[in-house]
DNA sequence: AAATCGGGGCT
DNA sequence: AGCCCAGATTT
């Protein structure tokens, strides 16, 4: 009788749980680019792309990837390059090699049936335990919870008790609403999301605050990634015809390196000589690096590797998200809508 | 179990 | 200047 702690909401509470939860989410959700249909293309397409990615970045990519790649066929047929010349920005690049190997397996060994289910999901590349039972609650009607950020911290706070991973799980499952259980688990990580957020949760705002036994606090420890500070300088080449900028030289990194293999960037430089200044200065985080980039003005007679690449093949280049970010600051390539 | 993999936006 | 995000894979 008095067993039920490990009942997270208690199992009397939880139907009310759901019911408040997905009138919310009813009246509230975002309207997002993927929540227009349930077909499974496109709604694998945007779980891969928000793998620890936030919304806003996955919305400047996700309608450009859909139109460059509208199916699992065009897609499968695409050259790795393309594919990754798309998902430039993103991060996390090996997610776009996964997906474009999942494309390639669904289209010739389940010719071009999507799996049915989650633990058919499961089988493809780059898909876990999250992204599997998300696709398959929202694209299946699957009855399958998910855990992600935001859902572990919504159940932490709701129980008032930090969760094994095993018990997160196992809370998320018995709170599924099993009718909608697409709708459910979108509507939790949307409330981790915008209200019930990691600091000052909006509990006047949220839907489930009295099945909620802490009302924002969270308890437990947090864990600090140290942030490591780098500065690096970066050579910009470029000729000009017309007074437009034609062609930039750019390096392409090795193959086998970890970190963006294959991908373009511009020839680093040591120091950067005999230049007063910079022609600008940007920031810039990789995984566990903040970087301070100055771009100076270079002549070609500084290279040896690299090469001349024309400007207007630029959109379709696998460049790095900051080589991205340098040209469209110096104004080499216009703002992101360009295909 | 821990490390690795991008990048950006918010506090 | 931290923090942390609709995680998966490798070691």
């Amino acid at each position: 009788m008095q067993r039920g702690h490990h009942q997270n909401v208690p199992g009397k509470r939880a139907p009310v749980f759901r019911l408040r939860l997905l009138a919310w989410y009813d009246a509230h959700a975002r309207d997002l680019p993927w929540r227009k249909n349930r077909d499974p293309y496109p709604v694998w397409v945007s779980e891969i792309m928000l793998q620890q990615t936030r919304v806003a970045a996955v919305i400047q990519h996700y309608d450009d990837f859909l139109r460059r790649f509208p199916t699992v066929e065009k897609l499968a047929r695409a050259r790795q390059s393309s594919v990754l010349a798309v998902w430039s920005g993103l991060g996390y690049y090996r997610r776009a090699r996964m997906l474009h190997a999942a494309a390639k397996m669904i289209v010739r060994e389940l010719h071009g049936k999507f799996p049915q289910t989650s633990g058919d999901w499961r089988e493809l590349p780059g898909i876990g335990r999250y992204t599997c039972a998300a696709i398959a609650s929202i694209a299946c009607d699957e009855p399958i919870a998910v855990v992600d950020g935001n859902v572990e911290r919504v159940l932490s706070r709701v129980s008032s008790r930090r969760l094994s991973e095993q018990q997160v799980w196992h809370a998320a499952e018995d709170l599924l609403d099993r009718e909608r259980p697409g709708d459910f688990n979108q509507a939790m990580m949307e409330l981790g999301a915008t209200v019930c957020t990691p600091k000052a949760p909006a509990c006047l705002l949220c839907p489930v605050v009295e099945l909620c036994a802490t009302r924002g606090d969270l308890p437990g420890e947090t864990k600090a990634l140290p942030q490591k500070k780098r500065e690096i300088h970066y050579a910009l080449d470029h000729h000009s015809e017309n007074g437009r900028p034609a062609r930039v030289f750019l390096l392409q990194r090795p193959r086998d390196a970890s970190l963006m293999p294959g991908m373009w960037e511009l020839p680093e430089i040591s120091s950067p000589g005999d230049h007063a200044k910079p022609l600008f200065k940007v920031k810039h985080s990789i995984t566990v690096t903040d970087y301070t980039v100055s771009v100076w003005s270079s002549s070609p007679s500084n290279h040896t590797a690299g090469k001349w690449i024309a400007v207007r093949q630029l959109p379709k280049l696998a460049m790095t998200g900051l080589a991205r970010k340098i040209l469209r600051k110096a104004g080499v390539t216009k703002s992101a809508g360009v295909r």
